[in-house]
RNA sequence: GCCGGCGUAGCUCAGCUUGGUUAGAGCAGCGGUCUUUUAAACCGAUGGUCCAGGGUUCGAAUCCCUGCGCCGGCACCA
């Protein structure tokens, strides 16, 4: 061990280090340029195979490809004077043997010094071996890049959760699955973009350093910045700056882009995440419905090529119209055939009736929410039916009471006109008619900071300087927030956040 | 934040219930045989801070306590 000489923080060095620095040693020694500073490929491997993939034994000789390409070694089976290596490009493997008379020596100690991990160019003929494997069949070998560390295992993967996190890339070079995973985030990305953008809404990007938190209910990050020696907070949602565009005239806006919030970490929530924002003038939240189901529609078939796609131990069908519930019809079904007695429209109706129903069907502590319909209301709907909405769900009729920046229904002002929607028991998207009326706005804001006068780190601070926006004419307006990590969860059947995010936040080691 | 589970070789895992030689296996690595193998095969020799610290005991990977990290659930939230 070599100790004292180590960085506290980097680990040692073992025998297994040891060794590689040894065959690093002896490839240089046997005169091959360690310090390439390029290679030129004809085609990645996942392209060779693509390619080649469906070719015969009898095609490949009739017309042999001659290709080079280049990736990791992840795997070396030595034969004597001959020998084959898999390499990876982290999407395909491709099998390339090395023959001793065909390279030559000096090659051929290079292929001797290869170690798991290294990454290797190589030239050659496509060719399939006698079990029908497809080949390369190297005429040269040019190392690349030396892996210093031992691999984790060819077999098994590597399948420790937290090593998979902290050392993502080690889980990119191993487990293509885990690259399936980002390849589909970035497709969902790139459908949603392409979908937006064929309508006419523009792209933007509005800023992430706040001097007032607002858009969402949600405790913020605080940072500092030093030549204006002012307090700014890393912002939770980009809601308000995108409506002050629609003042500006932008019609039809969005933006994919972080948020960030100071709470809980869970399977369903990482720090850090992204979310779509859209906001369509003139529109009302029904009409983002319809579009939300169009849009969910098209990405999902371009992605998986389905409207159906799998779930844990079931199935979500994405063929639109999705279910429409209200959130005190979804209450009363969720709690139609159960012992403890449906919770009716009457008990909804009051805030004593609401209390009832919340004690006796057990909501967390229900007297934080005491006189407060909306809050009640929408602890009982949590409690009790959001874990059913497994099929997409639109739940509409939210309380304005939790809806801060909505707009009253026309019918009535208690409730707002808003929705959001339910798919495998999580929320994945947020829409409502945007409150457009200054005095309302600003009423709302006063209820808020009376909220957080109180205590509840949460509310909203009084933003004046949106209320002002508001005063030069907001147009009727819906506006919409969809969760691209969660969206990214059930397109790949992955059941934790931190799966679909390449370096969630994890303490420090 | 609370509750529960887990932490053994580079990786994947046994062993812990019921304390008892020097802690095991597979893969990887090392030395050898092998020119169409594919979890290649075969022969040989290796590799350990059993998460850390403390305690109980003649004796601790194993039992107890504390701490750290991760996972799951709850709370908060999207």
């Amino acid at each position: 061990m070599s100790g004292a000489q180590e960085e506290p923080t980097h680990p040692p060095e073992d025998e297994l280090v040891r060794n590689r620095r040894e065959n690093l040693r002896r490839i240089v020694e046997s005169g091959c340029d360690t310090h390439l500073y390029k290679y030129p490929l004809s085609a990645t491997i996942s392209g060779v195979v693509a390619e080649h993939g469906g070719s015969s034994s009898e095609d490949l000789q009739r017309d042999t490809p001659v290709i080079s390409t280049a990736g990791r070694v992840l795997a070396q089976r030595n034969q004597g004077k001959a020998g084959f290596l898999d390499l990876s490009d982290g999407r395909a493997r491709l099998q390339v043997y090395v023959r001793r008379d065909v390279v030559g020596e000096p090659a051929f100690e290079l292929y001797r010094r290869l170690d798991l991990g290294d990454w290797v160019g190589v030239e050659g003929e496509v060719f399939r071996t006698k079990t029908g494997e497809l080949s390369v069949k190297a005429r040269t070998l040019t190392f690349l890049a030396k892996c210093l560390r031992p691999l984790p295992e060819k077999w098994h993967g590597l399948k420790d959760v937290e090593l998979r996190y902290r050392q993502r890339y080690l889980d990119l070079a191993v487990n293509p699955e885990s690259r399936a995973v980002f390849e589909t985030r970035a497709a969902i990305v790139r459908a949603i973009r392409r979908f937006l953008d064929a309508r006419g809404y523009l792209e933007v990007e509005t800023p992430m350093m706040h001097s007032i938190a607002g858009g969402a209910l949600a405790r913020p990050f605080k940072t500092h910045h030093n030549a204006l020696d002012l307090e700014l907070y890393l912002r939770v949602a980009p809601e308000l700056y995108l409506k002050r565009l629609v003042v500006g005239g932008i019609e039809k806006v969005y933006e994919i882009n972080r948020n960030f919030r100071n709470e809980g970490i869970s399977t369903q929530h990482n720090p850090e995440f992204t979310m779509l924002e859209f906001y369509q003038a003139y529109a009302e939240g029904a009409d983002l419905m319809r579009l939300t189901e169009e849009m969910l529609a098209e990405v999902v078939s371009e992605v998986a090529g389905n409207l159906k796609t799998p779930w844990k131990e079931g199935t979500i069908d994405w063929t639109p119209p999705y279910h429409r519930r209200t959130m005190r019809v979804a209450v009363s079904e969720a709690t139609r055939s159960d012992g403890r007695g449906e919770v009716t429209r009457e008990e909804m109706a009051s805030a004593d009736g609401l209390m009832a129903a919340a004690v006796r069907f057990g909501v967390d502590r229900p007297e934080r929410f005491r006189g407060q319909k909306g809050k009640l209301l929408a602890a009982l709907f949590e409690t009790v039916a959001e874990a059913g909405l497994v099929q997409p769900t639109f739940l509409y009729e939210f309380p304005t009471e939790i809806s801060p920046l909505s707009r009253r229904s026309a019918s009535d002002p208690e409730f707002a006109d808003r929705f959001e929607l339910y798919i495998a028991g999580m929320e994945i998207a947020n829409g409502f008619s945007e409150l457009n009326d200054p005095e309302d706005q600003a009423e709302r804001f006063r209820t808020q900071a009376q909220d957080r006068a109180q205590g509840n780190l949460e509310a909203a601070e009084y933003d004046a300087d949106y209320v002002e926006a508001l005063e030069y004419g907001l147009p009727p307006t819906a506006g919409e927030g969809i969760g691209i990590d969660r969206l990214t969860m059930l397109l790949t059947d992955r059941h934790s956040i931190r799966d679909v995010i390449l370096f969630p936040l994890l303490r420090p080691r």
